[in-house]
DNA sequence: GCGACAG
DNA sequence: ATCTTGTCGC
């Protein structure tokens, strides 16, 4: 067995079965008004991709002032493959969040949520995880598509599996930027998460809570 | 069988 | 994700 990640052995067909039992568990419920804290969680590379390295930052939600930073460090144990990224970052990404001194009342996460082939992005895994609601922030799709959106900030445009189910929100965050794609993860609607994303954006592309985190990931300033 | 494919 | 300087455009 190249990997070992709970009971996970590289093989398809474990994936599939961890898959099925975690999807089953998510949901997507209430929204929810005051926000006291709010954190933001990214993933980086040292060595060469030998070292994952997780961060996540806690900031106050009504002035955006960074509160905790905590970064953790271990060994890569999977390769990168499209559709099983959480089984690649969360283990580093719940080491570091751990480490925060508080525990936030909403995680913004860079990845998908539920606009994953299996409803189960790494934001919708780290929720159910967690136990806490969560929010996707992706920079790019890994499935689905959408009609054209408007060049302002605030555009959006809903997100289609092929079905035409919505599962995500594809939000123009900054002019002349590529749009941000945000879906659900844990315990947050549809209609609520562009709209949180919203709420914490300062002048970057990337709202806050996963600004700070990506750059504190990848050790950039 | 041939592409697409988060970080 | 990461390897990497300058450069074009708002």
């Amino acid at each position: 067995m190249p990997y070992d990640f709970d009971g996970w052995d590289g093989s398809p067909a474990t994936a599939r079965e961890i898959q099925k039992q975690l999807a089953t568990q998510v949901r997507l419920e209430d929204d929810f008004p005051e926000l006291r804290l709010i954190a933001g969680v990214d993933v980086g590379f040292e060595e060469g991709g030998d070292i994952t390295r997780a961060a996540a930052v806690l900031l106050d939600a009504r002035t955006l002032e960074l509160v905790a930073e905590c970064v953790a460090r271990i060994p890569t144990t999977m390769p990168y493959i499209p559709g099983l990224l959480s089984f690649r970052e969360l283990p580093a990404l719940l080491q570091a969040f751990a480490s925060l001194p508080e525990t936030p009342d909403l995680v913004f996460v860079d990845g998908h949520g539920i606009a994953h082939p299996r409803r189960l992005g790494v934001a919708a895994h780290f929720g159910v995880v967690s136990g806490l609601p969560t929010i996707g922030v992706a920079k790019k799709i890994l499935t689905g598509t959408h009609a054209e959106l408007g060049l302002s900030r605030g555009s959006r445009a809903d997100l289609l599996d092929r079905r035409g189910e919505i599962i995500g929100t594809v939000l123009r965050s900054k002019e002349r930027c590529l749009p941000l794609i945000v879906s659900p993860g844990h315990r947050v609607s549809l209609v609520s998460a562009p709209d949180l994303v919203l709420a914490y954006l300062t002048r970057y592309r990337l709202p806050e809570p996963t600004r700070l985190a990506d750059k504190l990931a990848s050790r950039r300033k």
